[in-house]
DNA sequence: ACAGGCAATGTTAACGATAACATAAACGAC
DNA sequence: GTCGTTTATGTTATCGTTAACATTGCCTGT
């Protein structure tokens, strides 16, 4: 009379200390690193484990000891270097003291954005991270009430929620204004997306506008080139507008590398010379801005520091050795290469 | 007599019932989708929440009801257009059922992978989806123990552990060889990175020997441009070296199509006209190649659709409409553009 | 008018770990 | 040799939610 084989439950603490003939409670403390067990026990207990093919539950964890170790990360974006490199900045930061990232993206939209808050808060991080200083009011509110270190990154929020730690956009680039001016273009346009989603290249093209008033010049020469973000295809039409348009533009400042290695691209197809007919500039120090041909001017906002920054920053909070509000500014640096020569 | 403020615990479910009057398990209720609650008590229920800033715990919920709501995902690197992809059309097709999306890199290393498997295992993810097919002897066992659906992607593992959705690496490789051949290519060589780390490249890599083998044809040019996964620099660097070495090449297959572009970028600037004197293929079918000038002839490999059917197959398998191993494969697409005219 | 059914809600115990406290044994100082 | 201290381990109760079962009241059909 043969069974079916029963649904067999994963072991628990239980089975291995059941197994090794302990209590369950060193058995939680052999999976510990600094708990006092005998080096034999423990031992013991982590062979009876792996053979009973125990994995510890970080859950059952998580609800006594009131310590999910995950810190909630949002960004617009998950397929940008970007913020990928951010993320990689932090999560190096982050690991060595156990620390998980849980990762959402709010695709450039605040009310996903609120979503997300609301999921991620969910799961009871010990801090939680997010890109930009834009919200809705509820998730202010989420945000605020969580009880948890809040940072907010690649921005400067005029009214911080918790920490900060970003830059000025738009300081960014009045500093490629103020150098094109500086080398003798005039005639200066903006390719950037068409609406308001994307806040941080809203916050850019705000910048040029001041920026190029600030020199009295012309501030409209301002193409729209698509749902933001914007990137290589929709720098490349906007640069086909803008010669057919405005053929008398000297220089181009792009919201990002990739839009402006499309425009780049646009002038190559059409036989415009880059720099001689036509400066152009991105923003984010991308990959191919440094190897294309010509190279491109940019800026480098440093995405990895403000990661690595951001971690610090949590842990210190974690460990209280910093209590007030953090307001950590990163300031990009101009990066000359061919295409503004 | 003022006394401190209590350091105020966050609210629970007791603290919304309390206020609202009715037992926990209604308040629990109010927060599921299908449970049988009144309109009116419901939205009672919701209202106290908000107003007392109640925040759902999903970890108590995760540990009574069993259930996490998290698929686990490895990926290579996290700074990947490709893999992004992969995560995005997963992440869209799972985001409906509420399944959460915990992400984790492995830095192309299977030791690394081990380690994260069996962090996110503690988790307890209803599912693990890994990228590729190769893991060290432990993560197997981790993988076939874990009694959860495992799904390889981006590859065609020779011994599955559970589902596959994928495609064959090589055989991607000599459809392009193929093509090349056809054309009218004979000294054909092969850029891509010197080390096994990155298991897909390698895979790449013995299916364009193998191909080029089966056309007899000399398939010893091969560059090995660095640590994978290489880049635009080492593409660039690989297309200097093959230039000086065996300038008699007339086209080059890249392990992807960030380093065909770097090793256009060279030939640009050696004035190596492309197709020319140098046909060049690439491998992903990533943004860059479609713009560049001249485009990228190249393979794609659908990443969303691998992420799609990835989730698609998820869902049915935890909804028992599939019972046995899945092997999905998506045939690569090649696409073919100026490089290799 | 009453059985049967369904909708809305309540009660109890449990998910698997560990914080907090308790205890036993070993060790050293004087 | 006694006492205080440290080390290694055990016991009990609990984290916040929900599965499973129980109950109440209202509606429907005959």
């Amino acid at each position: 009379m043969t069974r079916p084989a029963p649904p067999r439950k994963p072991p628990t603490m239980a089975d291995v200390a059941l197994a090794t003939g302990v209590s369950p409670m060193t058995v939680s403390r052999a999976f510990k690193r600094d708990a006092s067990v005998s080096d034999a026990t423990r031992e013991a207990i982590l062979q009876a484990a792996e053979g009973l093919g125990y994995v510890f539950d970080a859950t059952a964890s998580t609800l006594r000891s009131q310590k999910t170790n995950f810190v909630a990360v949002t960004i617009p974006s998950i397929n940008n270097a970007n913020f990928a490199d951010t993320v990689g900045g932090l999560s190096d930061g982050l690991k060595e003291r156990g620390l998980q990232i849980l990762l959402g993206y709010t695709n450039y939209d605040i009310v996903e954005e609120e979503r997300l808050i609301e999921q991620l808060l969910r799961r009871r991080p010990e801090a939680i991270v997010v890109t930009g200083g834009k919200h809705t009011d509820r998730a202010r509110r989420l945000l605020t009430n969580a009880g948890i270190p809040v940072i907010e990154t690649w921005d400067l929020p005029s009214a911080p929620i918790g920490h900060v730690v970003g830059f000025s956009n738009a300081l960014a680039v009045r500093g490629m204004v103020d150098h094109f001016v500086a080398v003798g273009y005039r005639r200066i346009a903006f390719i950037g997306g068409d609406a308001h989603r994307d806040t941080r290249g809203t916050d850019r093209r705000l910048g040029f506008i001041a920026a190029m008033q600030a020199h009295g010049l012309d501030a409209t020469r301002l193409i729209a080139a698509g749902v933001p973000p914007i990137s290589m295809r929709e720098g490349a039409d906007a640069m086909a507008h803008l010669l057919e348009r405005l053929p008398d533009t000297e220089a181009v400042i792009c919201v990002s590398d990739l839009s402006a290695f499309g425009a780049l691209t646009e002038c190559q197809r059409r036989g415009v010379l880059v720099p001689g007919q036509m400066a152009i500039g991105g923003f984010g120090n991308y990959e191919i801005g440094a190897i294309c041909v010509p190279s491109l001017t940019t800026i480098n906002p440093d995405p990895r520091g403000i990661g690595a920054n951001t971690a610090a920053l949590i842990l210190d909070v974690i460990d209280s050795k910093r209590t007030d509000p953090a307001v950590i500014m990163l300031p990009p640096d101009l990066i000359l290469r061919q295409s503004s020569r």
